[in-house]
DNA sequence: GTCTATACTGAGATAGAC
DNA sequence: GTCTATCTCAGTATAGAC
């Protein structure tokens, strides 16, 4: 099913991929059709159906690339800021960009909220990228406790789930409420309340 | 359009009412039919129209009439709960609870995550609920700052915006790691940083 | 790799009988 | 208030030519 992966994939089916990822980002997976792919990519329906027999397939690769790529720009983080509470600022600039630029939610966050109306191989995906965002963050927060920078009252797996929680939930919160404030504000929040 | 108000309703349409609501928290706006909603209430498509003209009008008489049960529900939080602290748990048990039953999210919070593709009239009823949640937070906040029981270090505002932030996406990450794990848990972490 | 043409299904919605 | 019947359109997907 989902065995096909993004990196083997050629040029019209890498825009065929940015033009999902930013439909789902903005109407989710039950919320876009081929047809909207295919306008947007300047191609016509049966095309996409070339490079993804089903829309299952294409949102999964789309969560795969997405995962990737974001994971990529974590160890980017991890060569740009030594200090953990830095880091937790720059993950929060992450989905800030996201946000500000169209008002567009993560892909995962979005795909989790439908994950009810998901294929399993599609949520299989979405749960990747959650795994690997909380190990991420558990990591950073522990050692901002062993640097002293941050409290140490809870555990930092428990932190992670709750910061993480906090910038998907505050991209929910702004569009809910129509209003450009973004994930950033949150975290610049919650980090005050974090310092040791 | 939605001048519809739900406590003029008759006995099927608040059926219907309830089957629409639970299809909503669980496959979202763009993830349920009237046909879904006619077979949970036990009649046909047809007879829904007869009782919501239009799906968008279905949808925000759903959003109006979980705003105002939600708004009771932190009615008696505050006849039950007199200490802040105790509060802000009752209100991220309530949506525990609704996670817990089935995995289900936030009627408004779904609809939230899914506003680029919402009638004017739906948005307009989902920005009442969070407005209205965030409201009601920042009023606790505020006085168990003024009680010496949290810390005074943000703002009330900017504190219940991360807080109902929080819990809203523990429920989209718990769906996303097909876990248990709800709002709950993340208040409890979260709490133990607002302590005074 | 892209197209036209087309199948098939389900969607939202209306007409009109009972 | 509910039904049958029907409309119209959009959705996913396939066949087969270029």
């Amino acid at each position: 099913m989902s065995s096909k992966h993004f990196s083997e994939l050629g040029d019209s089916a890498s825009r065929v991929l940015d033009a999902a990822e930013g439909l789902i980002q903005q109407q989710g997976y039950n919320g876009f059709s081929y047809d909207d792919v295919a306008r947007l990519v300047g191609i016509k329906k049966p095309s996409i159906h070339h490079h993804f027999a089903t829309k299952a397939e294409l949102a999964a690769v789309v969560a795969q690339r997405y995962t990737h790529r974001f994971r990529s720009e974590l160890l980017i983080i991890e060569g740009r800021h030594a200090k953990a509470t830095d880091r937790l600022l720059a993950y929060a600039a992450l989905f800030e960009q996201r946000y500000t630029q169209d008002r567009g939610l993560c892909v995962c966050g979005m795909l989790g909220a439908e994950a009810a109306s998901l294929a399993e191989p599609v949520a299989a995906e979405v749960q990747l990228f959650f795994r690997s965002n909380l190990d991420w963050l558990a990591a950073v927060i522990k050692e901002g406790q062993q640097q002293g920078l941050l409290r140490s009252s809870v555990k930092p797996a428990a932190l992670a789930e709750a910061w993480h929680s906090a910038m998907q939930g505050a991209m929910v919160l702004g569009r809910g409420l129509q209003s450009d404030r973004g994930p950033a504000q949150v975290a610049k929040s919650l980090l005050a309340t974090l310092l040791a």
